[in-house]
DNA sequence: GCAATTTGACCTTT
DNA sequence: AAAGGTCAAATTGC
């Protein structure tokens, strides 16, 4: 962590100009457009995921790319490989969890696209859960070795919530646009009050850092920002969807995004454990 | 026919 | 040792 430690404080200095920024419109709360809004937190994200590979690149996964284990594994005879050196640390990656309300009404069944593919690669049945557990990872994968994933697990206790774990950080584009292309909202609302109640679900935000290294000692900086969920588009798909942005390894810092909305608060929260430097 | 999902075995982490 | 996470053949849908 000495090597770019500069473009890593460059970075994160950048990062916090961009808080401030965003600070800023919410104080004033309608001076920015919706539009402008995004572009501002999606600068913060890529500023900080450029952070976070400059911290990890000393400490790449080695996967995901051709793997070249011993051919038949899910079927085969009983082929052993020990290497450990392949998901060595799934510690160190932050993990969001994203408890995704759907409404109650009805047609609200739909997926929640936030704008990126997943593609389910498994699903597993959880002890305590009543209900299994899928595990999807980004669509960009092998062409654009984007390495986000994500596991969707339904509310044992409401049918219509579902918990959203993300891991990971997006290194893909956006492209998943749909029709009437989000990300130049019309300027419809005159009241930023209750925008995102228009959406029929209702999204929190709800992340702990596992105990890493039970050292979360430093109070995470703090700030806040309009929830505004995607618009919602009611892709035919039986995939829920849901994306933020994540870390890939042990970064040594960790955040907090509070937003006490009006109706609801969401939450964001992610660590990481400091690189252990092996 | 191709691509995405399903599903059970294998592997890692706790 | 058990639970959770991932891989890939088989299956299903487009």
């Amino acid at each position: 962590m000495e090597m770019g430690s500069n473009l890593v404080l460059d970075e994160l200095a950048r990062g916090r100009e961009l808080v401030t920024k965003l600070r800023a419109d919410i104080e004033l709360t309608t001076s920015f457009s919706v539009n402008a809004r995004r572009a501002v937190v999606e600068d913060l994200l890529s500023s900080l995921e450029k952070c976070i590979s400059m911290v990890t690149e000393s400490s790449p996964r080695p996967q995901l790319t051709e793997s070249p284990r011993s051919e038949g594994r899910g079927r085969g005879p009983g082929v052993v490989r020990k290497d450990s050196e392949m998901c060595k640390k799934r510690r160190t990656q932050a993990k969001w969890t994203r408890k995704v309300r759907l409404g109650t009404g009805p047609g609200v069944d739909g997926p929640v696209d936030d704008g990126y593919k997943w593609r389910k690669y498994g699903q597993k049945d959880i002890l305590e859960a009543k209900y299994p557990r899928g595990y999807f990872r980004c669509s960009h994968l092998k062409t654009q070795g984007c390495l986000a994933t994500k596991q969707v697990q339904r509310s044992e206790d409401n049918p219509s919530a579902v918990d959203v774990t993300y891991r990971g950080a997006h290194t893909c584009r956006r492209e998943s646009a749909p029709p009437q292309a989000p990300d130049d909202a019309p300027p419809q609302h005159q009241n930023s009050r209750d925008d995102s109640l228009l959406l029929s679900f209702q999204t929190g935000l709800n992340v702990k850092t596992e105990g890493l290294e039970e050292e979360d000692s430093s109070p995470p900086l703090s700030f806040s920002f309009p929830s505004k969920p995607e618009v919602p588009t009611f892709s035919p798909s039986s995939t829920l969807d849901g994306c933020f942005v994540g870390g890939g390894g042990g970064g040594g810092w960790s955040g907090a995004f509070v937003s006490p909305a009006t109706s609801e608060t969401t939450n964001y929260y992610f660590s990481m454990s400091p690189a252990p430097n092996e």
